[in-house]
DNA sequence: GTCTATATACGGATAGAC
DNA sequence: GTCTATCCGTATATAGAC
């Protein structure tokens, strides 16, 4: 009975806490500026501990990087491939689903976004994210409004690249919300809670014909 | 006569070479990935000229990284502060400045928000653009059409975050372009383009009252 | 001003005791 | 499995010749 229970819920496993503290480090610092004494200290361990587990600083990112973008295009597909939402139900999800992740975890994007830089072995096109997005009932449903004449632009890049940016963009630019918004921790949160509702209505605004949007804001 | 013209036209100064230099590497890799040897190798010279000019890579960098900066928000501050220019004009022009600043240098806005992140000590409130932002024609603009009930949402970060965002995260979302819609550069390109006049629409078509928007769109 | 050679520090990794 | 001590490559920075 203890055999299983201890290593889980009482306190985490040596190895468990290493990924932890590298997951916390990496996505704060970046590969290149993370020293692996510092993941070291933060997980309370030695660094000999690290190499022993995880052999190397590279093997160790590769780890960390790799169960970070599952996690964030799982906040995707999940939401994309549903049969019984509408398009409009799946832009809702979306938004909700990725500003609830990234208030949680709001260095994650930057992370991703500046290792992918610079690594053109691409450590994601072994995820299966593109074949999976590209033949998504989002996709699909998309395609049809554009073939039904709901909808305005016809470029599915510029929607996808509209709808992520308007989610995504507030977080990695933090900083100027900071000083140039004047915004402390917990304004800014609000003013990302807002936004679960907003883009929404702004994605209809700017791209359905049918425009209901203007009444839906505010 | 040769004594001004041959440091400037015929060829770059040392100093110059090790800037322009330095301005690639730090922008590509980020200051961490850094090695001042590549940046001295870049320059064609010898890694001690580099110290001898600048004393230390933090010194090269925090040099590189202002007028970095300076140049970015240059972008935004001259557009915005002429009082002969409308609010629509302002945005028509913003997106056309900085969509082709991107272009040319791409590295530039993720260089930006990810060198920001991690360094508190705030080399950008020395910059005045905080307040020649909020000062602005284009603020006090905004700030007149919502008095005039013109626009939907009255919060200006709203506003600003939207604009920003669209104009900008394409850009340092390339990576994404390219695996998931399959875009190389010159499509990419041409994507970018078509979003200097797309951009504006879209905003007017989010946030403007008299909905107009959505006939300027295609 | 520009080079070669070198000092010095730091960070990743391992050896070996317990 | 976990620690201490240490090795060794690499990166920044400087000394000193030209």
């Amino acid at each position: 009975m203890a055999k299983k229970a201890e290593n889980e819920a009482i306190d985490a496993s040596t190895e468990e806490k290493i990924k932890v503290a590298a997951r916390a480090v990496f996505q704060k610092k970046g590969y290149a500026a993370s020293r692996t004494r510092d993941i070291a200290q933060e997980a309370g361990i030695n660094l000999a501990l690290l190499n022993y587990y995880f052999r190397s600083k590279e093997k160790l990112f590769e780890l960390i990087m790799f169960d970070t973008m599952v996690n964030f295009f799982q906040c995707m597909t999940g939401a994309l491939d549903d049969k019984n939402t509408s398009f409009e139900i799946k832009i809702e999800l979306l938004a909700a689903n990725y500003i609830n992740l990234c208030v949680e975890f709001p260095d994650i994007p930057l992370f991703i976004l500046s290792e992918i830089r610079n690594r053109p072995e691409n450590l994601f096109d072994k995820l299966p994210a593109r074949h999976l997005f590209r033949s998504s009932v989002f996709v699909r449903q998309f395609q049809e409004k554009v073939a039904a004449g709901e909808i305005n632009e016809p470029d599915l890049l510029h929607f996808v690249m509209n709808m992520l940016g308007l989610i995504i963009f507030p977080f990695i630019s933090r900083p100027f919300s900071r000083i140039i918004g004047g915004l402390n921790d917990a304004q800014f949160e609000q003013l990302m809670q807002e936004r679960k509702t907003l883009i929404p209505a702004w994605i209809k605004a700017m791209f359905f014909k049918e425009n209901t949007g203007n009444e839906l804001i505010k």
